[in-house]
DNA sequence: GAAACCGCTTTCTTTTTGGAAACTACTTTC
DNA sequence: GAAAGTAGTTTCCAAAAAGAAAGCGGTTTC
């Protein structure tokens, strides 16, 4: 029965880890959300105009829709100061910084990527 | 001008982690990807069928798709073997697994987020 | 020779996603 | 009072992603 029992428990304990990062993907979905928290997160905090620069390609909309939802799940707060023309404010709760660890993971493995695939086009090159 | 000059490095600095990210989320992109990598990644290797039965709501197609393309970009190695019905294995080349850290760290997360959720849930039963 | 299993591919349809542009509402600047 | 800036929302449409289901080519099993 042993073996039987330590199979079931890796198996459980997979099924575990798989049941986790499926979690964490349905938080991050969607093809901005992971882009604005990275860009909060480097950078502290952004108005709405300054992370639609920032984050490349996104329109007002989705900006504005993506915001939206990681303020539902909590993970970045909006402040709105009575200045002259309205000021808004993004930046990540202390829970939404409890995501650095996977963005800096992201940061470190796209950069070392983007070496690689410099490395390889060079490596052709000399070939050609 | 040395003030300038650092802002412009940090602002430098920050585009560059931002672009890091978007490096890897372009070769992750897609439903299914990660939770495929991470299965991999836990298991070792797995043959088709194995990989959509643990890919809880994945197709045939898109697993398909989706294994192709982690192949082209060489993060999955492919083996057929000859046998009676035919076996194929998939598993995460060398490369492949220098995205296990990004993997641990959104599993490490995710199941700190199902804590929080269970927390708020019974917090709630509680006040009511 | 019919059924069943593996590892897909193909087709067809639905859903989701995303973008462009116009519009709101308010303020400052010229 | 026209233009321009902030922070969006709304509408309308196109493209991309995804799903369901059927099919295919091969082999083993009964």
């Amino acid at each position: 029965m042993s073996k039987k029992v330590i199979v079931h428990e890796k198996s459980d304990m997979c099924k575990g880890q798989l049941r986790s990062v499926h979690d964490t993907l349905d938080l991050l979905s969607g093809k901005w959300k992971i882009s604005i928290i990275s860009s909060l997160s480097f950078s502290g905090k952004r108005r709405f105009m300054e992370l639609q620069r920032e984050v490349e390609g996104i329109g007002a909309k989705m900006l504005s829709k993506e915001l939206k939802e990681l303020e539902i799940n909590e993970l970045v707060i909006r402040t709105v100061y009575d200045t002259k023309p309205v000021t808004v404010e993004y930046a990540l709760t202390p829970y939404g910084k409890t995501l650095q660890a996977v963005i800096h993971e992201m940061s470190k493995w796209g950069s070392l990527h983007r070496k690689r695939i410099i490395k390889q086009s060079n490596d052709k090159s000399k070939a050609a």
